[in-house]
DNA sequence: TTAGGGTTAG
C-alpha cells in the first residue's frame, strides 16, 4: 500500500487532511480525513450537529484532484478519478477536465476512445481541450480524426493555436494528407501565425515530405527568424530530393551564419549527403567539425560516419570510427558489415557478423542485408544461401525484398540465372522493379538475351521499365553480336522517344566535385585533360592494355570502336585526377551508371603504371584497384 | 506557470 498525500496548499493543517491511497494493485481509494468534507458549493459550510466538520473549500478540493491526477497515469486509477470527478461535478471545471484529458491521452495512447468519451462529456470544450485531443489523434492511427476535430473547432469559432496547427500538420505528413495540409497552411497564413518559427518549421517539413522543394524554400525564405532546426529541415529537404551537392553548400553557408551554427543533426544530414556523393574530402571536413564541436562520442554520428567513409571507399577510416565507439549497437555493427561488404571484403564482413554475435548483439534485417551483400560481392554462393535460410530459422527474421535482391545478385553473378529467376518467382514477397533489374544485370554479364527479354517483359508488366533497362538489353544484344536485335531495339527506343540517362563520372579534388560526361567539353581544363588522357592511353598500351570492344554498343569498325571508348566519362575523370593531384594520391571516381569492362581494365592498368590506388564506385558496387589488380580479381 | 509544438544513424 502506497500512501500519497495530496498537497493542497502550504498550510500543514490542510496538507495532512487528505489521504489519497493508491494500492499497488489496481484500485484507488480517495478518502477524506474524517474532519473534512468536500465542499460542492462555494463558500458554504457543512455541519452536523454532533460533529461539526470543517469544509474543504472548492479550490482546495480541485487542487487535491489535480495533484491526484498528476500522481498517476495508471489507467484503472484514472477511471476511478473520473468517477470522482463526475460525482463532485468537477467535469465542467476547465482546469481539471483539461488536466484529466491530458492524463487520459498520455496513459492510454493505444485506446483513444476513453479520451474521446471523456471529451464528449465536457459541455464547452476550450481550444486547449481540442489541442490535447488533436495531439493524441495525431500520434494514433486515426489522423483523419485529428483533422476533423480541427475542422470542428473552427466551426465552433474556436481559433486553433499554433500548437494545434502543428499537430494537424504532423498528422497530414504522417498520413500523406496533402490537400488537408495545404488547406491548413492557408489558415495559418490567415490567422496570422506567419512568424511562428516552430510552426513554420513543421510546414517546411510538410513540403519537404511531399517533394515540393520550391514551396519548402519559399516557407524558409519567408521565416522571420531561421534557427538551426529550420536550417536542418531545409537541408533534409534537399537531401530527400536528391539535391545532395546543395546540402554541402548549405552546410558552408550555415557555418557563416552569425546566429545559428550547424549542430549534431545538421552533421547527420551532411554526412549522409557526402556518402551519397562519395565526397570524401568534404566528409572529412564534417568529421573534423564534429570533433571540434564535441559531438565525437555521439553514437548516431559515429554510425553515420562509418557509412560515409565506407561509401567513399575509405574503409580504414570507417574502421577507426567503429573502433572508437565505446558501446557499439546493432547499427554500428551493421554499418561496418555493409562497409566491408561493399568494399569487397566479404569474408571480413562475415567474420564481423560472427564477432558481433559473440558480443551478444542480435542482428536485425539490415545486418542480414549487409551479410548477404557480402556474399554476393565475393561470390560466396553456398554461404549466402545458408544465411538466407538461417536468418528466419535461427533469428526469426523473415527475408525481405532486399535480402532476396542480394541472393538474386549472388546467383546471377555466379551464372546461376535459372536459379535466380526461380528465387524471384517463388519468393513470398512481390517482386519489384529493382529485383528484376538485378537479374537483368546478370543477364548482361552472362550474355543471356532470352532471359533478358523475359525480364524486360516483367518490368513492362510492372510499368516500371526505364531507359536504363533497355540500355542493358541493348548491351546484351551488342555483346552477343546480335546487331539485328540491337538495331530493332534502337529503333524502338527512337520511335518511343525514350531518352537514356547519360553516363556521368565525378571526382572530388580539393573539396570540389568535378563532373564529366562522355566526350566532355565543358571542363575549363579540357585541353590539358584530353592531352593527359592521350598520354595515359599510350602508356597503358605499352603495358599491355587492349581496348575491350564488347563495351561499345554500336556496330562500328575496330578503330572507331576503340576511339568511341577512349573518352568515356570515367577515363576523363581519371585523367583529370592524374593531372590535378600529386603522384601517389588515391583517385576516387563515382559513376552514376555501371562501369563498362573497358573502363574497368583501363583503371586496373592505370593503377599499376601510374602507381595509384584507384577506387571507382558505380551504381552497383565499389571497384578497388592497386598495383595493376582489382580487389575482386575481375570485373564482376 | 493549466499541457502542449519543429529536424535525427546502418
Amino acid at each position: 500500500m502506497t500512501q500519497i498525500s495530496a498537497f493542497i496548499n502550504k498550510e500543514k493543517r490542510i496538507v495532512s487532511s487528505i489521504k489519497l491511497s493508491i494500492s499497488s494493485s489496481t484500485s484507488i481509494c480517495i478518502s477524506f480525513h474524517r474532519h473534512f468534507t468536500p465542499d460542492t458549493s462555494q463558500g458554504t459550510f457543512q455541519s452536523s450537529n454532533q460533529n461539526p466538520k470543517p469544509i474543504l473549500q472548492q479550490e482546495q478540493h480541485r487542487q487535491s484532484i489535480v495533484s491526484l491526477i498528476k500522481s498517476t497515469t495508471h489507467e484503472p486509477h484514472l477511471l476511478q478519478i473520473q468517477a470522482h470527478i463526475t460525482r463532485y461535478s468537477l467535469l465542467q471545471n476547465s482546469r481539471i477536465s483539461l488536466l484529466f484529458l491530458s492524463s487520459l491521452c498520455s496513459s492510454a495512447p493505444r485506446d483513444i476512445r476513453y479520451s474521446r468519451l471523456f471529451f464528449s462529456q465536457i459541455e464547452n470544450p476550450a481550444a486547449s481541450h481540442y489541442n490535447t485531443l488533436i495531439r493524441a489523434y495525431s500520434s494514433s492511427n486515426s489522423p483523419k480524426e485529428a483533422f476533423s476535430l480541427y475542422k470542428e473547432m473552427r466551426q465552433k469559432g474556436l481559433k486553433p493555436d499554433p500548437i494545434s496547427f502543428s499537430f494537424v500538420i504532423k498528422s497530414c505528413i504522417k498520413f500523406r494528407l496533402v490537400f488537408c495540409g495545404l488547406q491548413v497552411h492557408g489558415r495559418i497564413l490567415r490567422d496570422g501565425f506567419r512568424s511562428d518559427c516552430l510552426l513554420l518549421t513543421t510546414l517546411l517539413n510538410f513540403y519537404s515530405s511531399f517533394a515540393s522543394r520550391e514551396e519548402a524554400c519559399k516557407v524558409f525564405d519567408e521565416m522571420p527568424q531561421k534557427d538551426t532546426v529550420a536550417w536542418n529541415v531545409l537541408i533534409s529537404c534537399y537531401l530527400r530530393n536528391g539535391r545532395t551537392r546543395d546540402v554541402l553548400m548549405l552546410f558552408d553557408s550555415m557555418k557563416n551564419e552569425s546566429f545559428c551554427i550547424p549542430d549534431d543533426v545538421t552533421c547527420l544530414f551532411v554526412t549522409q549527403a557526402c556518402a551519397n556523393l562519395g565526397a570524401l574530402e568534404f566528409g572529412e571536413k564534417v568529421h573534423r567539425y564534429i570533433e571540434e564541436r564535441g559531438y565525437g562520442s555521439a553514437r548516431n554520428l559515429c554510425n553515420s560516419l562509418i557509412a560515409m567513409y565506407s561509401r567513399c571507399g575509405c574503409l580504414d577510416k570507417a574502421y577507426d570510427v567503429f573502433k572508437g565507439i565505446r558501446e557499439k549497437d546493432v547499427i554500428s555493427w551493421s554499418a561496418m558489415i555493409s562497409g566491408l561488404a561493399m568494399n569487397g571484403y566479404g569474408r571480413d564482413a562475415i567474420l564481423a557478423f560472427e564477432e558481433m554475435q559473440r558480443m551478444s548483439i542480435s542482428p536485425d534485417e539490415q545486418t542480414f542485408t549487409g551479410v548477404l551483400s557480402a556474399c554476393s560481392h565475393c561470390g560466396l554462393v553456398d554461404e549466402g544461401m545458408e544465411f538466407l535460410n538461417s536468418m528466419s530459422i535461427e533469428f526469426g527474421i523473415k527475408p525481405n525484398i532486399h535480402h532476396y535482391g542480394c541472393v538474386v545478385d549472388l546467383l546471377g553473378r555466379a551464372g546461376l540465372l535459372d536459379q535466380a529467376y526461380h528465387v524471384i518467382i517463388s519468393m513470398k514477397v512481390k517482386p519489384d522493379a529493382t529485383i528484376w533489374r538485378t537479374l537483368l544485370g546478370a543477364c548482361r554479364i552472362h550474355g543471356h538475351f532470352t532471359l533478358g527479354e523475359r525480364v524486360i517483359e516483367h518490368l513492362v508488366e510492372l510499368k516500371a521499365q526505364e531507359a536504363g533497362d533497355y540500355v542493358l538489353l541493348l548491351n546484351i544484344y551488342s555483346s552477343a553480336g546480335n546487331w539485328e536485335k540491337a538495331m530493332e531495339l534502337r529503333k524502338f527506343l527512337k520511335d518511343k522517344g525514350i531518352q537514356t540517362t547519360p553516363g556521368c563520372s565525378s571526382i572530388e579534388i580539393k573539396g570540389v566535385v568535378h563532373d564529366f560526361v562522355v566526350d566532355d567539353i565543358l571542363h575549363p581544363r579540357k585541353h590539358e585533360i584530353y592531352d593527359k588522357l592521350d598520354e595515359i592511353n599510350k602508356q597503358l598500351k605499352i603495358a599491355g592494355y587492349v581496348a575491350e570492344m564488347t563495351s561499345e554498343l554500336h556496330d562500328l569498325g575496330a578503330d572507331e570502336k576503340a576511339n568511341a571508348l577512349s573518352y568515356h566519362s570515367e577515363k576523363l575523370a581519371l585523367a583529370f585526377g592524374v593531372l590535378a593531384t600529386p603522384p601517389g594520391v588515391t583517385l576516387r571516381v563515382t559513376k552514376n551508371l555501371r562501369i563498362c569492362i573497358d573502363c574497368h581494365n583501363f583503371a586496373k592498368f592505370l593503377s599499376g603504371v601510374y602507381n595509384r590506388k584507384v577506387i571507382i564506385r558505380d551504381r552497383t558496387r565499389f571497384h578497388h584497384f592497386r598495383d595493376g589488380h582489382c580487389s575482386c580479381n575481375d570485373y564482376w
